[in-house]
DNA sequence: AGAAATTTGTCCGTATGTATC
DNA sequence: AGATACATACGGACAAATTTC
């Protein structure tokens, strides 16, 4: 009943094999995976420990879920390529805002932002370089 | 990593900070405070102490929530309908590469790149900026 | 066009085990 | 020993988007 969680949590139990599924292909890109309520019945988990393995396949980026729909192996019919070999490197921080972001979010200079750094890159050379900022929420 | 709790609580200082957005205007009243999920990730605490952290504020009348929809800042009020709207504006520039772009793409300093830049915003303010670094080709 | 069913999103309350101060 | 915090897990409920009938 709860929680015992000797070694590996359930969620990563759960999330080692939804990923296994997809990587192997029994789960084709673009296909929807089981709904929460068949995973829960399948691992007789809850409800919570099912979407906590999703979430982490969704932070791999193995999967996008839509609100009402489900939750896909990678995008539906987006992009249309990922690059095998190419990999991100991401980073957050915060920093203080200069002029130009200040003006943009309306705060004064040196207020806190929070910056998340993408770089996507392949061994060889830096693709491309995503710098997201933000109000600290 | 766990529970040094010099002084002040750790639910404690997380709830100075939301109650602190929320006075300066950074969480406008009538609208959604993040999530319970994404407040254990900002602030690195697990879901009880941020649950602990918002129900202080909701002791202080500060928000409200309301279950299955979220807590929001202050009471929400019948006429108030927000536009979920969000719009983005796109901008693409030249720029030359200062020294820190230089060392992500292992070029010169001065090197040509070119710059997207994504605002999404609100009429009311800036939600997110993106800027997205690329070599020209 | 509208109602019902599905599915995901979020919150609630609770519980157990672990770790640190 | 006690207080605080963390991680995990359960079950229930309401909300919202989408699909189906």
């Amino acid at each position: 009943m709860p929680t015992p969680h000797y070694g590996q949590p359930r969620y990563r139990t759960i999330a080692d094999e939804l990923r296994h599924r997809i990587t192997s292909g029994a789960i084709p890109p673009g296909t929807l995976l089981p709904t929460e309520s068949a995973l829960t019945a399948e691992f007789r988990a809850s409800r919570g420990t099912v979407r906590q393995a999703v979430a982490v396949l969704r932070e791999e980026r193995l999967v996008t879920t839509e609100h009402g729909r489900g939750t896909y192996a990678s995008p539906p019919q987006l992009g249309s390529e990922q690059n095998a070999s190419s990999e991100t490197q991401t980073r957050q921080r915060l920093l203080t805002a200069d002029p130009d972001l200040a003006a943009l979010f309306g705060v004064e200079v040196g207020t806190a932002l929070v910056e998340q750094e993408i770089i996507t890159r392949t061994a060889r050379s830096v693709h491309m370089v995503v710098r997201t900022y933000r109000l600290p929420r």
